[in-house]
DNA sequence: TTGGATTAGGTAGCAAGTTACCTATTGTGA
DNA sequence: TCACAATAGGTAACTTGCTACCTAATCCAA
């Protein structure tokens, strides 16, 4: 048991939470984080939310010519949600959503030209922003949190899989 | 630090995410954390959501009496969102929702007994939960990643300030 | 003490997320 | 080759999240 310091400013916090276990206390981090970085981000771009953003960047890495559910499971969503967010990408014309001529169940996800023009607008304000955001955190900071969270991320990994088997086999 | 570059059509991508700069990575594992923590939180408790209970917990630490919107600003929400949610969490019997008689402005929430009960019910699986989920990380580790993400959530709220201050300029 | 600022919350509309269950296409092994 | 499993996605109903804008209560300063 550790000392806790919740992160907030105009909440005072009871003096019998200091003991709150290490554990809980970076899975609140992480949920009020992601919370937070929604509302954050979507202040960010005028065209696209930051969800959408995401999607985008997201499908650019999986490049050349992701699924749907390829997308889907790199963000961490379900398929279904994960189209109606790229329908709404679409819209903006930043991505087209194309039958696989070779695998008729397929949609593969394709980023049009307009990403270039969109990226080139934002590219000074995005990396201002991230650089708001990780200012003073170190390369060395970086690198350690990131050994931790792909572990958390794996383990996480490995729940939700033996959650499903379990369903398989009722 | 490498530069991320949203591709188009005829860029080539790089198809490792090692070779994406460590502040995106980061960024894209928080978010996919956060999805996917939320498929896989749902299936620990049966008669509550994985968000319900956060907020029962968020509650339950900001006790005694806190207010809809302390609760929201905890765990990082609007307080419409939060209302909502509490309602649901109050129809299952855990929290009571009461108007401030000393200041009716404010709606309370407060614990029912019941709480008791269904803490008891999950001790067990909860922390087995956990321990699966930190499975593999020391306290070294968590102390060290609690640092850094302590500062990107102090960095997000500033940011979050400067942005509810532009538009209050507007 | 009154009038403006602040604070708490309500309403509405939409975006993003889930599960449950369905169809269609593709892959595969007897 | 043909039945069946696996894969990709569609539909529906629901929860969770947001912003914009509203009222009501409280606070505070002239």
């Amino acid at each position: 048991m550790k000392q806790v310091n919740l992160p907030t400013d105009n909440i005072r916090i009871p003096s019998d939470l200091r003991d709150i276990e290490d554990r809980y206390y970076l899975f609140g981090m992480l949920t009020a984080f992601a919370n937070r970085m929604q509302t954050v981000g979507d202040n960010v771009f005028e065209e696209i939310t930051w969800k959408q953003w995401f999607a985008l960047l997201s499908a650019s890495i999986l490049q050349p010519n992701p699924s749907v559910s390829q997308v889907a499971d790199f963000v961490g969503t379900s398929h279904q949600n994960m189209k109606q967010l790229l329908l709404r990408l679409q819209a903006t014309g930043l991505i087209r959503l194309e039958k696989d001529k070779a695998d008729l169940r397929r949609t593969l996800v394709k980023l049009t030209p307009a990403v270039e023009a969109f990226e080139q607008k934002y590219q000074q304000s995005s990396s201002h922003f991230m650089d708001s955001l990780f200012e003073e955190i170190t390369d060395e900071d970086l690198a350690a949190a990131r050994l931790v969270l792909d572990q958390l991320y794996q383990n996480l990994r490995t729940i939700e899989k033996s959650i499903s088997q379990q369903e398989g086999n009722i």
